[in-house]
DNA sequence: AATGAATGAGCATTCATTCAT
DNA sequence: TATGAATGAATGCTCATTCAT
């Protein structure tokens, strides 16, 4: 039953199942994943409550159960989420013409962006990657592999082509930008003075920066 | 069982008052913060039960009650020896004679090597603050604060001196390098390839490049 | 999936209110009095939830509360099952002209040949009866009643007749015999060497046995 | 730490590690079995919760847990309890001396008395078996076997002997007559007119008749 | 310095049942 | 005749913590 609610997530905000009761006009299944990611950004995933997940969507638990498997479901839905998020957006700009360095640092620019975006959905991602089930987390570390390996890919091809330096691993370049990006979570207001864009311009010009070959002395 | 950590932080209570007993020769203090450092980066904090660490720890509850005020208690302690730890050793490179470039170098070079090492702290470090009671995380933020700005003055000095590149807020720069460092705690094996110390030179090395001035045009 | 008392109830209803959908071709009604049979027989009727028994019977949660008044009300159409068979079966033998000792005899080989081919309605007559309502446990207790003494007064018949001996209680008799028929179900497995008639024939041979009149010595 | 009074089991009674709080006097854990006994023979296992358990011993349910790891563990000491105290007695009566019939006699007089006294028992047994979990009803069963064949061993040698019919096998006939034994919390109770020991004396008549050589015609 | 029995609040989850459609 | 979303009460169990000894 949960299962079938389950399908369901890529279609969650195509509205309409339920008319809106308590709580809001949204569906319960989106309601619910809202509140589930507000809540595990803010408390961490095992210290929210059911209850208090409930209590935010204006549902009760049956309704939870009905739409999901279990908490753990619930943190998997978000994952998946943003897993399909992110690939998309770097597809589409690993995948755009032009000269390799104008697409990393366009990449760059928008990972930050869409991180600021979804603040909530990041922080989750790097702090409750140890409570997913092993086999849940086996997959998410896959898909993340992925993400990694096409960013990589990118700073490789311009390692080869000479424009960026080639004494470093791409696969460190890698780590070490995406720490940068990964842990916008742990410093980034969204009251504080600088636009997302305006944070992604500067690190992607860090980046490119510390690839630019080294001169010759 | 015995980690770095555990042992300062046993030889703080001014030596052994305990003979050690089933589990281990080291004070049983040392033994229970080994025991949760390693548990909480593991699992961590909401998910290690008290029970688990005294029994990784070989004693029993009321000993732990007797040494420490609570689970938090725990935690705090272990936040408070790695605050301590990187700052004494930043202010070690910061205050160091020679020009700003190396200084830099210096200090990011060690703070990588010293977060590989000790890669459980840093791993409970990114992953707990949300745990801490509300004053106690505003005391260990303040904290981080002081050793951000500490290093943060070293950049803005490398600005004024004409040595690093000014067009981008040191502030950013700091957050972009840590970012960096404090997810080392995500990819980094230690039975990887690259040795700590290499991690910290690469990661050096991409941080001062980053920062070189921009070449005219 | 059938079993043999579900094709029973479904007659009882005088005829297909259900056209057979998933799951097999039987109407609703008797597809779950089946599912719940065997289940009940497995895993007790605490230990089976609703949700476990529409699935068995391929369909839905709603369909049952269609035909059924709730959970506990397949439960008592099993005992009605159960008792109008059994009852039936004893007239039909208990009636038969002949000796006393020849009807016992056969009534029970019949009653354990039965069991055995209804051996999951006995695991839940005698595992489940502390589950049904005070009221419906009463009427139950109130025909098995009858049944037993039936079963008696033919004891009794034979008793006053001199061909069975006096100095047993007839109510105890029959006590003893029935717990033995009974607990078929705790032992007797279908794939077992002895055919359910065979036993029932051993069964009946030592019921007569220890009727004998004691031998004057 | 359940596990170390598991291990206790055997002393239960031997009293005093609790000073007697609210409802009683005896320890704890003696209570808790003593009121699951009571409530699982009336209601069943699944029907009775740990809060009615633990009110009925009158302790909290955290007392509980810190004696038996879970409700089944309550279950399986139960049962445990059960098994060493029918073997015991079996093996006292199937050792002494003299002909097999008078032990044969001696020992169906003792298990039908014995189950009389400990009904709550013997309810439990029969009921509740498929509430183990696998491994402990395997263990449970292949105790039971055991018992089951001690006694049909002493049924063999009685047939062996010349004393007892050889017609029919010796495992039936102990299926035959425990099964009127297990049955007896079916009917008996113990505020009727027949006292335990003389409803054992009368099974261990009709057991014995019915195993009479058959007189030839 | 250390024990371990006991607490009690809280947790995730299950489940029979209802009801608008 | 049948659906499936939703309910709400109850369940078994965990856990940080206390306290007499």
């Amino acid at each position: 039953m949960a299962r079938e609610g389950g399908r369901r997530a890529a279609g969650e905000e195509a509205g309409g199942t339920t008319r809106g009761r308590a709580g809001g006009d949204e569906p319960v299944r989106g309601r619910l994943l809202g509140a589930a990611t507000r809540l595990f950004a803010d408390r961490g995933f095992e210290s929210t409550s059911v209850q208090e997940i409930v209590a935010a969507a204006g549902v009760t638990k049956g309704a939870m159960y009905h739409y999901f498997d279990s908490k753990d479901d619930l943190l998997r839905e978000i994952y998946a989420r943003v897993l399909r998020l992110q690939t998309e957006r770097l597809d589409r700009f690993a995948d755009a013409p032009g000269p390799v360095a104008g697409r990393v640092y366009d990449a760059a620019v928008d990972v930050v962006a869409t991180t600021v975006e979804n603040l909530d959905d990041s922080k989750i991602f790097f702090r409750s990657m140890h409570q997913l089930a092993p086999e849940t987390r086996k997959a998410v570390r896959a898909e993340r592999r992925r993400y990694h390996e096409r960013f990589r890919d990118l700073v490789a091809e311009g390692q080869r082509e000479g424009v960026f330096r080639a004494d470093v691993p791409a696969d460190l370049v890698v780590d070490f930008f995406f720490g940068s990006v990964h842990h916008l979570g742990s410093w980034y207001h969204a009251d504080g003075a600088l636009p997302g864009v305006a944070v992604g311009r500067h690190f992607a010009d860090l980046l490119l920066a510390s690839l630019r070959p080294v001169p010759e002395t």
